[in-house]
DNA sequence: GCGATTAAACTAACTAGTTAGTTGAACAAT
DNA sequence: ATTGTTCAACTAACTAGTTAGTTTAATCGC
């Protein structure tokens, strides 16, 4: 039998890190990101960061982790009903926009791991977008198969839809500060979604 | 009249640093990069970065500024002949496309300064982004004004294209190793250049 | 032509400041 | 008492930027 105080399943100061962990690696990358600043923003003494995380580095991964399982738990489930492949591309970008709306760090984050093209997200890449690949371009493929959508290059069309849905939110407070309306308020972003549902159904149907 | 030795028009040391530079900042990005090994892969002292460039961040800001010229004199000349605004269209695309091709670290730089949404970066957004933005959404009014486009918010199209077109070269090196082909061997572009095109004049034709 | 002069190009060694990560002690809950 | 948690202070390594001085080559007076 264990004495004495049991650890916290999930300690408040964990999740503290976690959340500011992930904004401030969104804002100023891996390397760009200070461990002090980090501390600072979830209130906690540095050391905290490495009693929890053990590294910058892990800290980082675990970000990432987190943001992708809460990704394939909101957005996969993809071939659930018994839908159209129509419906279920529409339901796939709908929620995949709705996720990147609801998670406004993860497109930066998720742009910056993969143009790293480095050692710590090849992992992620295998695990989760593979899996959304494969899923995505089955989807498209039997689309074609039932003559609902044009013939495309599947491979292709997953990579434009991604790029299409995802570019927006990545470069969105750039184009913000530059063309001096906020792109993530709620009308800014019913118009994107409605361009690209749009754009998507004449592209692809 | 000025005696002693004269200043180089264009050193070849300086040539060197910009373009190893252009290199580790698109690998690294600006917060990432060493100047170490900038100076190491310029096979150059490190104190000629300073000498010629006085400080990481001017460094950074003449490479930006180098691409961006690079960029507006190759794909710039939009509306220079009487061509229909399809043409004008495909036309920017293609050469946008063929500019990515030729300067692979391009994209991954300008990502990443769009990301920053900082000072050093906004600049560069009025001068040139905003002129893009200008200059493509106006040639999409006068397609949807003379009926050859679909009735579509421009505004939205010029982001979509821009998307479209950067986000694949972004994110091929990541996806190159995940999905075990060169995603930028010319094979591939051809295909994707294709994709593109076609997926274009479905979504606005 | 030729040595003296001057400014540009370059270098090795250094510095001041920063940063990820550590430590050892204290605290709190069982 | 024991164990998970928190903290202030510390350190070893690193990094942008400097400095003091050397080399190279163009120009001038002769």
């Amino acid at each position: 039998m264990k004495r004495g105080r049991r650890k916290t399943e999930n300690p408040e100061a964990a999740r503290r890190i976690l959340a500011t962990a992930e904004r401030i690696f969104a804002e100023q990358g891996l390397a760009g990101a200070r461990t002090d600043e980090i501390a600072a923003g979830a209130r906690v003494n540095k050391a905290m960061l490495f009693y929890y995380f053990s590294s910058k580095r892990r800290l980082h991964r675990a970000v990432l982790e987190n943001l992708f399982r809460q990704l394939r738990d909101s957005v996969y489930p993809l071939r659930s009903a018994k839908q159209s492949p129509r419906e279920q591309l529409l339901r796939y970008v709908n929620s995949y926009f709705d996720f990147l709306v609801s998670h406004p760090n993860s497109p930066r984050l998720v742009q910056r791991a993969a143009m790293e093209a480095g050692q710590n997200f090849a992992w992620i890449a295998k695990e989760y977008l593979c899996a959304f690949h494969r899923q995505v371009s089955r989807v498209i493929e039997e689309g074609i198969a039932s003559g609902e959508f044009r013939k495309v290059d599947p491979h292709q069309a997953v990579l434009s839809i991604n790029g299409l849905t995802v570019s927006y939110f990545a470069a969105a407070p750039i184009f913000s500060k530059v063309l001096g309306h906020n792109l993530l308020a709620p009308q800014a972003l019913a118009r994107r979604r409605q361009a690209l549902l749009d754009f998507l159904d004449h592209g692809l149907f």
